[in-house]
DNA sequence: CACATTTATGTAATAAACTTACGTAATTGA
DNA sequence: TCAATTACGTAAGTTTATTACATAAATGTG
């Protein structure tokens, strides 16, 4: 009930439903600025839509609304998310508040909306291969050394050896030797760095089991056993550096948390006697 | 216009505003579930927190809603963020699209968090100091690593040497050789971890520009000339450990955006210069 | 400590908004 | 062309929210 978000704007342009010529009509009221249709009333809105207030409130409930409040209510979350406020580019007026809102809305929607691009199937896929595997490696270059190494250090707690290889001649030199218990994980934003999908066909003829995290279609992915599709809704986004990463982590956290679940006990022994290893470094 | 979210429940529970007997008796009834309150109407929420209908909508405008309705959609939009319905535990028998989405809405939760706890002096500060630096040093331990490391490759555009370090050895033997023209970035979520405050320590004694990005009140904090408060609204979160990094990463982006909008065309052209090296890197 | 003044709350009337029931028009398919 | 279905609007009814006014509580002052 609650996970039906960020559906209404798209249905209200038809792409799933079949909407009347009436409805066509509110929708576009709607779309041309959703911002001010969840402040206005049904009346309003009916008579800016050349149609009759009931008619208006059947649209609502053809699009699984409780009822033109709830429609409202239900429009307001899906674009409380910021999205059309913020996609602005950055300018050097902006003061830092401006830009600290600008960032982190940019983040928050970018992590909204690979909830909706993920799909559970290439989650589960992955995590399967990586709990059967006899040792995992992760491989990031540039910006995704540090998604790679925050991968080795997340895994490391699930008692299989688990390495982190960020520059070009480790990455090929590892690939070349696995074997097909053992996991190699690519993570690359763009899917079309040389060296990385290079590291990722040699693995491959290493008949390892190669993971990307990664868009699909890209080279990268072609060279994957499982793809975990990391695109960002808007891609030409100024911010697109910034959030990858970001993406990637969670991606990452998403993979280590299944993982966890599916291990049960063992883990729990695991994260304990890490933790109170670490007491010792508080001070 | 847009920009006071995430302030209605802060509202509701008197940090802000002198609230009366009857006002606090309506925003108990609220807080105790928010996600109920958005579907009721004015008289339901009246008589269950046994006050008049007018006492309620006063409270409204009190709190710079536009009456009730306008109440419900502002709330609306600031649970939308998912932080009232993935709160709980994570269990065994989530399926995979629940645990992704519990993850992801406790990340765009923290993110956004993050924004209103972070105060635009600690970064322009932050910045100041950086900006005019010889050489910056990143340090972070454990999970902090990565990021520190994350860090290093976003700045290196500027021009300026970074060198992030994420063990002991070269922590201690870095931070005894800096000048005060140096900015040292600690990077720390508890701010509790010896082997860092003994870093910052010895920083700050050889005259270094200490940063913190960790939560104020911490013994890391006191051995910082600038914090950048890094702390999430719930602490005893279960996800804590994921999110940690994300918030950090994030006041990483926000550092590092703020110094590019400030040093201007100089940054453009070392972009585009890393742009340029990039290409030949993809297929 | 009594009195004036401000602030808080409730009652009742009013107005606005939404929904339902019903009837007519348009569309579809044989 | 004629049912049958679907789409739509009118008008009545119902719910919901707001305003105006009155009363009570709280606060401050001489």
């Amino acid at each position: 009930m609650a996970l039906n978000m960020t559906q209404l704007l798209d249905r209200l342009e038809g792409k799933t439903d079949k909407l009347s010529k009436s409805d066509v009509k509110i929708a576009a009221v709607v779309l041309r600025d959703p911002q001010a249709a969840i402040h206005q009333s049904i009346a309003r809105l009916a008579t800016e839509a050349e149609v009759s207030e009931p008619t208006v409130n059947r649209l609502c409930r053809k699009l699984g609304c409780n009822g033109y409040p709830d429609f409202k209510l239900k429009l307001a979350q899906e674009i409380s998310r910021g999205s059309h406020m913020f996609s602005e580019n950055m300018e050097a007026s902006d003061d830092t508040r401006t830009v600290i809102n600008k960032i982190l809305s940019s983040i928050e929607q970018s992590v909204h909306s690979i909830g909706q691009a993920t799909s559970p199937a290439s989650i589960e896929e992955a995590t399967d291969l990586l709990m059967s595997s006899k040792s995992i490696y992760f491989f990031g270059m540039g910006a995704s050394g540090p998604v790679a190494l925050d991968a080795q250090h997340k895994f490391a707690r699930f008692g299989i050896p688990v390495v982190a290889h960020t520059d070009f001649i480790n990455q090929r030199m590892m690939c070349s030797m696995l074997t097909k218990d053992d996991s190699a994980v690519f993570i690359s934003y763009t899917g079309r760095t040389k060296a990385i999908v290079e590291s990722a066909a040699l693995a491959t003829k290493s008949g390892a089991r190669t993971i990307g995290l990664t868009r699909s279609g890209t080279p990268l992915a072609e060279h994957c056993r499982v793809v975990v599709n990391a695109v960002t809704a808007e891609d030409t986004d100024l911010f697109t550096p910034m959030t990858s990463r970001i993406i990637h982590l969670a991606l990452v956290d998403i993979l280590a948390t299944k993982m966890a679940l599916q291990l049960g006990d063992e883990v729990e022994k695991n994260i304990k006697a890490i933790k109170t290893n670490l007491q010792d470094t508080r001070s």
